[in-house]
DNA sequence: CGGTATCCAGTCGGATACTG
DNA sequence: CAGTATCCGACTGGATACCG
């Protein structure tokens, strides 16, 4: 039956398909853990609060796990859980598709 | 550098990550090309104008290629294009992960 | 420093009705 | 049969301001 490959599909695409969702899986896998700041340096055009957001969706779905550290000023870092570990080859297909195709997403003259 | 990255991904996500793409894609490739009604009888849920739309941007993308026979009543098929099937692949990895984590998705109790 | 709380604008999927 | 033309509600990304 086809329909459970759209049920899984389904929960892929959930997953990946926010804004910036793989912008951020890309720059932890690249850079490894970091605190929010550091994240929000290392992805400058990202607005504060849609970080936030975007940050709290990957959690919840359990892409990244947050750890707070109860100091002040506050400390707090994001990090891959095994679960996000899991999808980087998925994401570097993706690259792989996308750059291979991008010129043919080019409008005719 | 990282950007070229996130701009190869951008190009394989926008062109994913519509609410019926995928499902619309994987039908034609277990279909074959197939006429509008063929494939709104294939994909019951979806509504009359939201599959008219998914196919106008998937054929902007270049994904599937649409041909109208000039008969009375319309007759009109729409089947991948080379660059439609270049992303089979990709989607049917998007499945396998999807079926291998759902679990992890669940909402522990 | 990192997070809430609001509010706002744009986009997207969808409902309905009409056309050739 | 397939498509266009509207209109609408919901969601999402983003701007701003304030809190611990």
């Amino acid at each position: 039956m086809m329909n459970q490959n759209l049920e899984s599909i389904k929960v892929t695409l959930d997953v990946v398909c926010g804004k910036w969702k793989a912008v951020i899986l890309l720059t932890l896998y690249e850079e490894g853990t970091l605190r929010f700041g550091e994240l929000k340096k290392q992805i400058p055009l990202i607005n504060h609060q849609t970080l936030i957001k975007q940050l709290k969706e990957l959690e919840n779905d359990r892409l990244i796990k947050k750890k707070s550290y109860q100091v002040v000023p506050p400390k707090v870092e994001y990090s891959l859980t095994d679960y996000g570990q899991s999808i980087k080859g998925l994401l570097y297909k993706m690259i792989e598709w996308g750059e291979q195709h991008s010129e043919q997403n080019k409008t005719p003259s």
